[in-house]
DNA sequence: GACAGGCAGTAACATGAGTTACACAGGGTT
DNA sequence: AACCCTGTGTAACTCATGTTACTGCCTGTC
C-alpha cells in the first residue's frame, strides 16, 4: 500500500500527511462490476483511489440510470465527500469499472487535515472542481448533443478508462449506462462501423477512428 | 452593507470574520436581467449574494443555453469559487433574476481564510454541497423528466424565487431558459391552463395549483 | 384611428428516439 | 448433431419534441 500510495499521490501530499493516511486508512480490493457505494448507503468514508477505475452512476425513481462520470487514480468522489460531512446518504451509485484499489479515510480525519494541511485542502477543492466539471460535461452531453454523438463520446472515454480500444460490452450495457434501449445502440452502432468509425464484433467493440 | 451583511450571514460567520468581509467586500448592486458573469470572462471574486436571486445558465457552442439553478440569499456560486482558485475562466453564465445585491471578496482572501475559519471553510464545503446537489437535480430534470415536467419544475421555482406566484416571462424567454422552442413551450402551456395549473395572460402566467 | 412590432395560438409536418416483434448467429452444453 | 441461451440486426410502428408557417391580438406610438 505503501509505495502505491507514493506513487498516486506522493507528488500531492507532504510526507507527514502520507504517513498519517497510511495510519487511519483502510484498503480495499474491489473487482471489476462490483458496486461500491448504493444510492441511499450511508458514507462511512472518503475513498482515495490507487489503482483501476470506476464509474459514477445516477438513478432516478423508476430505477433507469445514468453514467455521470468516472474516476481513475488520484481522484476522489467529491459526492462522498459532501456525503460524509453532511452525514447524509449517497446520492449515486459507484460501481467498479475495473479491478480498483482504494483507500478508505475515516471521516474524522478528513475534518482535522483540511484544517492542518493546506495541500490537503488543495486536493480536497481540486476535486471538488474536478468533480463539477464533469458534471457541467455530463449536461452538455445530454442536453446538447443527439445520441449519435453522445454514443461517440461515451466509446471514446470507456475507451481512454480502459486503456484498451476493444470495448467488452455487450449493446445493453451500453444502453443502461446512456439510459436509452439496446436496440437504438445497436442501430447507432452499426451506423458508426458503416462509417469505419468502429468495428464490431460479439461482446466487443474496437475502436478505430472516433 | 454591514445589516444586511449581518442579516444573511451572522448565523453563519463569527463577528471577526463579518468584519473582515465588510473590511475588504465590494459591494455590488445589480438590476433585474443584467449579467454579472459571462462565458469565458476571468472571475475577479467571490460573490456573496445579500439580496436578490441570479440565475445560472449553462450554454454550448452553438449559443442554445440552459438554466442549471438559481442562487439566492446567503448562496454563493461554487463555480465561480473554482474559477478564483484555478484563475480559469468561468464555465457558466450568471444573469440576476431580480433586483440583487452581492459582496464581491477578493481572491486573496478566499485562501486567507479557509485556513483561518472554520465557519468558512464550513460555508464553503457547504456550497459546494448544495451547487452539487443542484446540479444532480437539473440532470435528473432533462435526463429523466419529459417537457412537461420539466416546465412544472421550471414555473414552480421560477414562483419560488420571485416570491410571486405571478411570472412575468415570455413564452419566447422560458423557451431560452428550457433549451427548447417558443411553440412546445406555448402548446405545453395552454394544456397546463386547460388542466387549471396555471392561468395565462399577456406576459404573465400564474400559478395556481402544480 | 392607423400602424408597427412583439407576443401568443394553432395546424401541419419533419425528425429523432423509444418500442415491439421477430429472425438469426455464435458458443457452450448435452 | 441437437439444443439452448445470449447477443445482435432490422423492420415497422408510435410518440414526444422540434420546425415552419400563418393568424390574430394586444399595446404603445405616430
Amino acid at each position: 500500500m505503501q509505495s502505491e500510495l507514493q506513487e498516486a499521490y506522493g507528488f500531492l501530499f507532504e510526507e507527514e500527511l502520507l504517513d498519517e493516511i497510511a495510519g487511519v486508512g483502510i484498503l480495499k480490493n474491489i473487482s471489476a462490476g462490483e458496486t461500491i457505494i448504493e444510492i441511499g448507503d450511508y458514507v462511512r468514508g472518503m475513498p482515495l483511489l490507487l489503482r483501476g477505475a470506476v464509474k459514477i452512476l445516477r438513478e432516478d425513481s423508476e430505477g433507469d440510470e445514468l453514467l455521470l462520470y468516472f474516476l481513475e487514480r488520484g481522484d476522489t468522489c467529491a459526492m462522498t465527500l459532501n456525503c460524509c460531512m453532511g452525514q447524509t446518504k449517497s446520492e449515486i451509485r459507484a460501481v467498479a469499472e475495473r479491478d480498483t484499489s482504494l483507500i478508505m479515510i475515516p471521516v474524522s480525519k478528513m475534518e482535522e487535515w483540511t484544517a492542518k494541511y493546506k495541500s490537503w485542502r488543495n486536493f480536497v477543492f481540486g476535486s471538488y472542481h474536478a468533480r463539477l466539471s464533469e458534471m457541467l460535461d455530463a449536461i452538455d452531453a445530454i442536453a446538447f448533443m443527439n445520441m449519435d454523438e453522445r454514443l461517440m463520446r461515451y466509446l471514446r472515454d470507456k475507451a481512454k478508462i480502459n486503456r484498451d480500444e476493444n470495448i467488452h460490452s455487450t449493446h445493453q450495457q451500453i444502453a443502461y449506462d446512456m439510459h436509452t434501449s439496446r436496440v437504438v445502440i445497436s442501430r447507432l452502432l452499426k451506423k458508426l462501423e458503416i462509417e469505419k468509425k468502429i468495428s464490431l464484433q460479439r461482446n466487443q467493440i474496437k475502436v478505430i477512428n472516433l
